[in-house]
DNA sequence: TAACAAAATGGTTACGTATTCATTTCTTTA
DNA sequence: TAAAGAAATGAATACGTAACCATTTTGTTA
């Protein structure tokens, strides 16, 4: 009892059958005579026979698994695709390996992944140009990346990322703000630059010169919005509205706003983008841009990875639309 | 490309040596000629090999799978926990196959985690009572609870629940407030059952008839939350304190408050358990009982897991002891 | 140079399953 | 009852690797 492994060998001897039948009656009972069946059944229950789901999938050449690479759940974002992904594959009666990729450990990420015969593959940790790109390409398994965009263009569920940008910028203008300026991530990254590229045609359609507004990039960590928020304290004139390109970057935003002794919205405005749970919450109560859709990004993108598995889609490239979302992080200046 | 499987069998013939050499390059390179090495990392590279872990798996009995069930992530406890599980285990070379357990889905999850061979287990979803831990110990692989404990007492990782119902309920009763109530969870879970013991533990200590003082317990769920908190409302002494038996039970109690334009602390107090990440946060700002240590609880466990599976330790029965910390959503009556 | 030890390599097998093909058993029909 | 077809079962094999044991090659010492 306990680690003694149990076969369909054993079974088998057990039951008086061969491997093959027990084999059978587990995959397709109907080609097996009834009273085989409850000789083999009974030989199962009585030996506590647990199929070998490894052996199955060297046989059959199907894991079962599908990686995920995730950013890091202290992103709200991550938390809710994390959660749709996670539920929509489990129900789905397959596995999921979970990795939560930060700048240090990316590598170890994608050499573990690239081992490792999954299914299929969603992540959302690829730069516009990366090489990894083509190594997945390389892998033959299918793949998508959700809220990333790959040069290539291919296979890919993303938001419209300028036209949240422009929306968030355009509201904050709208209610009189002049003074405003933005908190972007890196530029390496299609989502960044396409946000910060609609916060920018905001600014156009206003008569506002782009290089007077003062902008930040970060690689999102706490540090570096902490290092930039200083920043914008010691800015000459002082902008009465903040820009974040993501609502986790929002968020933090507001924790240091209230912890310098802030009022938001009165001392500041600030706007997400991503509409994340998170920010629904009245203690929160995030002014952000985020999905028309009801359904999560991440649901979006799991469903049609599955379609694509199924042969049912060939390349996945979507862009949904977004709306504001306004709650009372912002008001009229 | 892509698609075709090449096997160490192809690399050999390809590097002119047998497939046992080609293995013995990757895995013990020291017992094999420098010029070899060369000839079969030539092939490897040139083939495109990839070695398959699945068929590692079967012969060397080690998947390189930690299974975790987790709570789901709408539970910020489970974020912090999810995050230190799963970084700890990738750090150290292992995938994870992850899964949110909640009512609906754990018979599910469990037939699929058993037919999984995992190299071991690590848990949040087992009852006081649960014929699962048999199961488990049947299975004879590691595994390891967390947050949760078993009736047999063995393998559990927790902080000092009676201690931690017990500090809650004494802030706030030292506070001046004697109309307090309860909001805790199901108590086949012993996470519950025991802060709840230290909160009725606290009321006698104070001469307060525990019988008197409002309880409810709720499985947890928003919707479920917000009935007891509309039932609260019409309680006939409405209570000027709420002890929730979760930090999440509290976040979210403190959603409704503020739905509901009430103000906290002005209106409620509300005091949680578990001191998650996200109530530090400026605009939650929670007053809670959490780990003394700085350690999260799911790296402690996963952290001793790793013990038991290298033998290092035979069973684990942890309580991390606790300490209060103050914040904004308590005060002086 | 012979003898021997050490280093390097190869042949074969096991892991536990699903699949393919062959064989046996059972039913049906003429 | 024989023949033919269908249903049920079994034997053998493949999946891709690591491990065990045997063999060859190399290096060392007398």
């Amino acid at each position: 009892m306990g680690g003694f492994l149990v076969s369909s060998k054993d079974v088998a001897k057990y039951a008086g059958v061969s491997q093959t039948t027990v084999s059978r009656v587990l995959n397709t009972p109907e080609l097996v005579k009834p009273k085989t069946v409850e000789k083999v059944m009974n030989a199962i229950e009585e030996l506590n026979y647990i199929p070998n789901d490894i052996a199955r999938s060297l046989v059959q050449k199907k894991t079962g698994i599908i990686t995920l690479i995730s950013g890091p759940l202290h992103n709200p974002f991550f938390v809710d695709t994390t959660t749709a992904i996670v539920n929509y594959v489990n129900a789905r009666g397959y596995k999921v390996n979970v990795y939560f990729g930060t700048e240090d450990n990316l590598d170890s990420i994608y050499n573990s992944v690239l081992e490792t015969k999954a299914d299929a593959i969603i992540l959302s940790s690829m730069l516009y140009k990366d090489d990894l790109f083509f190594k997945l390409e390389k892998l033959g398994i299918p793949f998508i990346m959700y809220n990333r965009k790959h040069q290539e263009n291919r296979y890919f569920v993303e938001i419209d990322n300028v036209e949240a940008g422009y929306l968030a910028t355009n509201h904050i203008l709208s209610l009189g703000h002049r003074d405003v300026c933005w908190i972007g991530g890196p530029h390496e990254i299609s989502t960044f630059y396409g946000r910060y590229e609609g916060f920018r045609n905001a600014l156009k359609d206003s008569g506002i010169e782009v290089k007077n507004v003062p902008s930040f990039f970060t690689n999102t960590s706490k540090n570096d919005i902490k290092r930039i928020f200083e920043e914008i304290l010691m800015l000459p004139t002082r902008p009465t509205a903040i820009c974040a390109a993501t609502d986790a970057i929002a968020i933090e935003i507001l924790n240091l706003c209230l912890e310098r002794g802030f009022h938001v919205p009165n001392d500041f405005n600030v706007i997400g983008i991503d509409n994340v749970e998170l920010s629904k919450h009245h203690s929160i109560a995030l002014t952000t841009v985020g999905l028309e859709s009801e359904k999560n990004l991440g649901f979006i993108a799991i469903e049609k990875l599955f379609e694509v598995m199924e042969k049912k889609s060939a390349c996945i490239q979507q862009t949904e639309s977004v709306k504001l979302f306004p709650r009372n992080t912002t008001c009229k200046k």
